[in-house]
DNA sequence: CTGAAAGCGCTTACAG
DNA sequence: CTGAAAGCGCTTACAG
């Protein structure tokens, strides 16, 4: 069944054929009624390889989305795909590991798939500096910012890490802990990392002190597995911490299931703050206080973005951040009696 | 850059260039090295597009996912698509709403992409009913079994869910349950629900009782938020259980969170148990007690049939179940004091 | 072993 | 408004 077995049972060309499928102007409506009528009783749908060949290949949008453990990118994920499917696009969807290179992977599939655009779920630096001039359509990160990063033509849409983690540092400040111990990604491989940690170590000096990283720190992937033993480690070398500050919500899973296990509770004994926002830290027991990123948001600006790129020609690439927001939930114990009714309850401000 | 100007450059033609390309006998050692070399220099990669056009379409294999939300979906598809890649061969992943139809959005890729094969990763029995036969490419469902939807060509790998449910039942039975509520999937639209649902029942009454479901059973969708509603329900409805069986961990961890809202702990007020195994049900406080699906067996099951019956031409259609394992963690209470220490620590068995 | 040529199923100037 | 024809970038009989 092909575009000439319709056109035969048409009783017109496939010339004809072919302009009313793609909606183009100058066919009769007789010619167009018909058409569309064999092709609805034949349930005929057109070749999309053969369709991509002749328009030049440049089919659907690529979602590059590093790691398939991260919630946060699933919400991304499900919001783009229905951006992209209103917008009448084709988006397709490849995971790389975590420690892939996401870059060379799109290079290859710029290559042999002529996709219209990259939407990038989180990037190494490292990767974009090697390997992105490669590529030769429109891109668009999310949830990183490329501000940085010196390349034309990238755009870039994500949360203000520093800001976000200053002010978790600010709450948990505010609530009386001083003694506070980070869990997150390698600052060396994961740059959102890297900022987190830059505010929490401004959040520390603005409040007169010093944040010892040497001993307070500890990194880890971005799962619950790791978190829980990074957490074993940071529990062990610093015993005295009164909170922890994991930088996503699954690392802080796993943490909160290694308080436990060391035979302390949230918040009572030590208090917990995660980051992303993703549903679950919502229904975990406590309710855990996090930094919701608003995945929507991310979403629609990114896929807009790579839109416009695509329509106006390669635009110069613009990095803006969109605004998180402090959960305060029930997993940050204030230390300050009078301070405890305001930090209860916030969420809904 | 095309295949007429690696050509070009090589100083052989374009038969040559593909066949070398596609690795076919009968060129020369010389021949071969210039191709490749240039083939690198210039890194080209063939049109995809073009490649599938001339070969008939069947390019790639498409796995078609019932909703996002599910992680044990997420693990079959990481483990698919390692298999996927093992074998050279393409998948693309198609999320599909889990109230959507799986089935006609596989008629309407199979018309336009024709992909050589579809794994479905959960499927409505009355979606392949009704449009199944319209695919004209092998088919295998994972994690419901098709074996009495009678649809010929559609293989199935899945774990027994009403054994696994009743294995759950005498489990909470040994420890002194009675008072059992179930939260599961709707068993109009969910299959797996409506078996776990049987194996429930059955248990029931091989333990001489009846299982009252008109109180005790509590439909929701695969959500946390869904398992969290049903629960409020379900509790309120039935104030006296002594025990909640969820049929999802997801699900589960909303109805620890309603558990807990309503003043309740998990287990000393009420035990719960899940379903699926998934990674954050070990992470959970307490650690969720729950049935542990194979995510790796199943996938690999699932892809060898569907590569099997591809390479064989559309075989006969089997259906399989794989083994699965009761994890015996915390969040399971004895009310028999003597049982107690049996039913701690049988994770490791 | 290699090349020239047909053809995969479409789209789109170009005539009429 | 419609048709005949060229061409998108490949693969693969068919000759040689």
């Amino acid at each position: 069944m092909d575009i000439r077995d319709i056109a035969r049972l048409a009783g017109y060309s496939v010339g004809t054929v072919s302009r009313v499928l793609n909606d183009h102007p100058g066919v009769s409506d007789r010619a167009r009624e018909r058409v569309l009528e064999v092709v609805r009783e034949m349930g005929y749908e057109p070749n999309a390889n053969a369709r991509h060949l002749k328009m030049r290949g440049r089919a659907s949008f690529a979602i590059m989305v590093k790691g398939m453990q991260n919630m946060l990118f699933n919400d991304i994920i499900e919001k783009a795909e229905g951006l992209f499917a209103a917008a009448d696009e084709e988006a397709r969807i490849h995971f790389v590991d975590e420690d892939a290179d996401e870059v060379a992977r799109a290079i290859h599939l710029d290559r042999i798939r002529h996709p219209k655009g990259f939407l990038f779920l989180g990037g190494d630096p490292n990767n974009f500096r090697a390997g992105f001039e490669q590529i030769s359509v429109p891109c668009v990160l999310l949830t990183n910012t490329a501000e940085e990063w010196g390349l034309r033509g990238l755009s870039s849409f994500s949360t203000n890490d520093a800001e976000a983690a200053g002010c978790v540092i600010d709450y948990l400040w505010e609530c009386g802990h001083r003694r506070i111990g980070i869990i997150g990604g390698d600052r060396e491989v994961s740059e959102v990392s890297s900022h987190r940690l830059d505010g929490v170590v401004c959040a520390f000096e603005r409040h007169g002190a010093t944040f010892d990283a040497e001993r307070c720190y500890e990194p880890c992937r971005f799962s619950m597995g790791d978190g829980y033993h990074a957490a074993m480690r940071l529990l062990e070398r610093a015993d005295d911490l009164t909170a922890v500050f994991a930088f996503g919500d699954v690392i802080a899973l796993g943490v909160q299931r290694a308080i436990s296990d060391r035979g302390f509770r949230v918040p009572a004994d030590i208090s917990l703050v995660g980051f992303d926002g993703v549903d679950v830290s919502q229904y975990s027991v406590p309710r855990l206080t996090t930094v919701r990123q608003d995945a929507g948001l991310l979403a629609r600006k990114g896929v807009e973005a790579l839109l416009a790129a695509v329509r106006d020609g390669g635009a110069e690439g613009v990095h803006e951040s969109v605004p998180f927001r402090l959960l305060r939930r029930e997993s940050v114990l204030s230390l300050r009696p009078a301070a405890t009714a305001g930090a209860k309850g916030g969420e809904r401000s």
